[in-house]
DNA sequence: TGCCCGACGATTGTCGGACAATCTGACAAT
DNA sequence: ATTGTCAGATTGTCCGACAATCGTCGGGCA
């Protein structure tokens, strides 16, 4: 999601993020691939003999990571792999519809190219789940993607900037419970039938169909997080 | 907005917060009040000498400080105070919209006490307009505080703390052109307006009275911006 | 004279080490 | 069994240092 700060240059990208960046972005792929558990220590001097580097650099890349909500920090207990609760799922899915509802209903005044780049995301995904190749971080990565496509209907970075943060929670808890339940191609074609009704001019009703969509996700999440 | 780490007991608030989140608040504080004059850089020698804290300590409040969008950082050429340009400000009253329009649409499923809380800040920031005794900072403040209210009727507190870094953000931007135009007491009576809608039961009216409200203030705002 | 280029200072990015404050867990005492 | 105390571990904060990078200034060249 655009966090690193990468020069794309005909097709080489330049390595320029820094170190921190580099640090957040490994404990970012291990949080979301499942190798820390929740509720996992983070250990500064350990991690920073881990990466090779020194531990005000693991901190600052702990702040980030705490910034963003995948970690938790508590005075003088450091900082631990956030434990994604129901509470959190469910407030997180209710700003979700909030964020992409008002993207639904920017259709008719979006932008060209954004809704564009809907049919694009949303083709990624469904490419990818019936080719049924890629990994599950993947599928819920392009997953995820379309829904902040939604957003970016409304034209507004910030809105984005949130949804894209309200993702990164929701991963972490996919992560948890992945392993135990893999569901992820069964809403591909929910989400070809949402965008039937945008193209539709049916803007009330796609707005109504995201509403039970973004229920149905976080109904099936909280039960998979229940029997963990 | 509740970002230090105090426990109150009766009465005696246990003052229990970091050295980081001290500076921070302080550095927060210059920004609001102005001292800090839009784009002027922090360096972090002189901030750390000036306040008596370490460098490292510092950086570690200025990265907070850019988390919250009050400054930038960029490579290598350190932080500075953040400059609200017009189209950031378009965007935060965009996202505005969406946040205190959610929360005016959630009106009638609203707790009372988030209804009552309406009521409550309301009174408190017009009380403050008409006695003309507070600061600008605390009219913004108090202002500011009603409209997250409206977010908080949503009950989400993530949607919650968005808006508090959207009111973040005007208030940086209040506070480089509050010197020029002092123009807070005169939208006090249109809240009242806005709360009365919502009281009469006539929600779709308050949201269309927000949105009215909300465009009037962006373009004031830009409108001081541009003749800075 | 005007422009390009390299050296210099300033600032940040990163590092290693150090010490006090605080939390955790276990052990001893009542 | 509960409580008080102590040792170990970890974080919070500090200090000093060095390399990398950026902005600027002065010198060489067309």
């Amino acid at each position: 999601m655009s966090r690193t700060a990468t020069t794309a240059f005909a097709g080489l990208s330049v390595e320029h993020a820094s170190t921190v960046e580099r640090v957040a972005a490994e404990l970012r792929r291990a949080v979301f691939e499942g190798e820390l558990e929740s509720g996992t220590p983070l250990r500064e001097i350990a991690l920073a003999e881990s990466l090779g580097v020194s531990r005000p650099t693991v901190r600052e890349a702990l702040t980030v990571l705490v910034g963003e909500g995948l970690a938790t920090r508590e005075p003088h207990r450091g900082v631990s792999v956030a434990t994604p609760r129901a509470d959190s799922v469910r407030d997180v899915c209710r700003a979700r519809w909030v964020l992409e509802g008002a993207g639904v209903l920017a259709w008719a005044d979006a932008d060209h190219a954004r809704r564009q780049r809907v049919h694009t995301t949303l083709e990624a995904y469904t490419s990818a789940v019936r080719a049924g190749t890629a990994s599950y971080e993947e599928l819920n990565e392009r997953h995820l993607a379309f829904h902040v496509s939604l957003v970016e209907l409304t034209g507004s970075p910030r809105l984005v900037q949130m949804a894209e943060a309200l993702m990164d929670e929701l991963k972490l808890a996919l992560a948890q419970v992945d392993r135990i339940r893999r569901n992820a191609h069964d809403q591909a074609d929910s989400h070809e039938g949402l965008v039937r009704l945008l193209e539709a001019g049916d803007v009330d009703g796609a707005h109504e169909f995201l509403r039970r969509h973004i229920d149905d996700a976080e109904d099936e999440i909280i039960e998979a997080l229940e029997l963990t």
